[in-house]
DNA sequence: TGTTTTTTTGATAATAATTATCATTTATAA
DNA sequence: TTATAAATGATAATTATTATCAAAAAAACA
């Protein structure tokens, strides 16, 4: 079995317990506490790599920089449009199989070969509601 | 009524009349021949303004830098991950319904309040699909 | 085990995309 | 008209990411 560098086993370890969505700067910067020779570009580098491996994803946000997702379960995002923070939402295994059902449909229809889909919504997340309630 | 700037009604109209989902720089490029004096900053500054107001929608690309597409009708992106062309799939009156309703009731879930949904399908497109075929 | 080869790292330079600055131009209001 | 406000375009600055490369770590070999 391929053993992996330490490096490499942190981020990948931490993106699967954190339930965030970090960019690679907060990864960086979080992950320097423990090993404080880390460099950004180690990060980047394996952050690219895991990608490439399909063992974590990359999520794009409307603001700032990609985040990165460890989230091993089928799920969508829910991005907040007042502090950014992404939700993960997850779907049941009918939901999930219904969806890939009607995806592949729209894409037989411009005669493309279906491989996977994301799904982002928009809004106001609870914390947000929140705070705009007690403002007013 | 407001009269808007040369500029930012060219950009506009652009995005309107073409189908593919121009990046910033690819967008200046086109209307530089239309108009030289044109500047990459008016260029951003308008798009990022359309983009708050509604009138068009910043896509975000799997590769490079962002693309902006004019497209009123409702409609979901395919990006093809061989060449990275943006196809435009067109919803049904119903399924756009359908959608916002299963999307809304997702949000319930996470007590957040929903605005609106972008989809995203990845996969190869005609075009690519028949150069690979073509090569075999 | 010690030595060679390969891989990965981390500091930092380079690049790419986008935003900020600001004098000048253009449009609107007085 | 002249004054005020808004938008432009050149370019500097910033941000995010990738490339380079000597050194460290790991794996393969003798």
């Amino acid at each position: 079995m391929k053993k992996y560098s330490k490096q490499r086993e942190i981020i990948l370890e931490s993106l699967r317990e954190r339930k965030d969505h970090p960019t690679a700067e907060k990864l960086f910067m979080d992950l320097k506490k423990q090993m404080p020779e880390l460099g950004i570009a180690t990060v980047y580098r394996n952050l690219t790599e895991l990608c490439e491996e399909g063992l974590i994803t990359k999520v794009k946000s409307k603001k700032g920089p990609d985040r990165y997702d460890g989230n091993e379960l089928p799920h969508i995002h829910f991005e907040c449009k007042k502090c950014g923070d992404f939700i993960d939402i997850y779907l049941t295994e009918t939901q999930i199989k219904q969806m890939h059902m009607s995806m592949k449909k729209l894409s037989t229809e411009v005669e493309a070969e279906y491989e996977n889909s994301e799904i982002y919504l928009n809004g106001i997340c609870k914390k947000c509601k929140k705070i705009a309630e007690k403002v007013v």
